[in-house]
DNA sequence: ATTCAATTTGTACAACTGTACAAATTATAA
DNA sequence: TTATAATTTGTACAGTTGTACAAATTGAAT
């Protein structure tokens, strides 16, 4: 058994939904870029809104439980900074890249759960909340230990942005390609974390009421 | 004559689109909003496309203008860390706050704009390209002025994630309220505009080689 | 008042939507 | 093989979509 035609819906669906939307999508659509029929979907899913259930239950928890093991491995770093930068690590790295499960993961669900979230689609709406605040907020309270003195708003805002320089990163990639003019590819997932850890590092580093020491440079990979 | 039937039904497209996309909101619903027929829309519009070509040409150009003004403004401050916060000032406000000009404005608008480039929307991908990028180029450079020995590369990721921090901001303001626990205001557009300032500035300033002066703590308005 | 153009309405159209369900097919177990 | 269940297909349905266009209405100028 290769892979059954649920999976092979559900994999079609995540590509469909990151480019297009939940709306732009037909279960049509989804059928025939999985070579088949269209109540094979009504079979195996019930409905529209089910099927993005589904999708959700399929990776959320993965990639959920790979941030939580990374910030694990970060939260046993001494140092502030470099704790800091590798919690940020953990956050990051899981939404744009790829773990061992084979279907699609990372990248590709993250980015379809952007459009999602802009899309304002109800259906979405409550799936998304319930599935990720709570990871959210552990992520939050880690950072918290790393910038001593940082008020809760600024933590707040600025995983705020973070997520969503993560969203707009995964969602329009080649605006950065066009507008370097081809020296820079959007489209480079490593570079892309790199810059945006290093970022939200100097974002989050400038909460501390302890401005010390400059920020450590460190760059993993090309860039 | 207060208004015209004409203006009346790209005000309330606006605020449809920007609420729920462009693909869900049909042409029938804009009527609706607008009281109006829907033969309305193709007579003055021709087509739903002609439609968002026209909302854009609506509210591109006084937008890019105020921003270039303030940028003119902040230009001319000696300072470079003061200047490099009146420049991404000069960025994010005009997009965040309604200008003069009665129509929906600034944060209506900026927010249709990242719920259509999340959709991806064919229609709408080319509109915005060529609508924004040149405006986009002229804040990198003024930008690279403020942050002496910053990379190209580190000065165009950054500005990517501060146009996905300003999106998403403007699309899930609810998000930051949930987190906070209610302590926070999402919705509180004075506020989110001095956070994405702040932090935003943090992120550029660390691209600078010459690490110096901690930076100043400059915070208008409440927080 | 009358003419002519601009606007607004109403309605019709083909295409497409999500969903339902009977029929056909395939797999599983005895 | 046979029977039983699981899956897949095909098709039909009512509702919605963008668009087109004739008819009705309004406006402005003579």
């Amino acid at each position: 058994m290769r892979q059954s035609l649920k999976e092979t819906l559900l994999r079609h669906a995540v590509t469909l939904f990151s480019k297009s939307g939940y709306n732009a999508v037909s279960l049509r659509d989804i059928a025939k870029a999985a070579g088949a029929n269209v109540g094979s979907l009504t079979y195996h899913f019930g409905s529209k809104a089910n099927l993005l259930r589904d999708i959700y239950e399929l990776h959320t928890r993965p990639m959920n439980a790979r941030r939580l093991e990374l910030l694990g491995e970060a939260r046993r770093i001494s140092n502030p900074d470099e704790r800091l930068m590798a919690v940020l690590r953990a956050y990051v790295v899981p939404a744009f890249i790829s773990s061992t499960e084979s279907d699609g993961g990372g990248a590709e669900f993250t980015r379809m759960r952007a459009v999602l979230s802009a899309e304002g689609n109800p259906d979405a709406r409550k799936i998304i909340a319930d599935a990720f605040d709570e990871t959210s907020r552990v992520f939050i309270d880690a950072l918290a230990e790393c910038v001593p003195g940082a008020s809760p708003e600024g933590l707040i805002w600025r995983s705020q942005f973070l997520l969503g320089a993560l969203y707009y990163t995964l969602v329009n990639p080649e605006r950065v390609t066009r507008l370097s003019g081809g020296t820079v590819d959007g489209e480079d997932r490593e570079a892309a974390v790199n810059q945006i850890v290093e970022a939200s590092y100097a974002s989050f580093r400038s909460l501390s009421t302890e401005l010390a020491a400059p920020a450590p440079r460190i760059m993993k990979g090309r860039n």
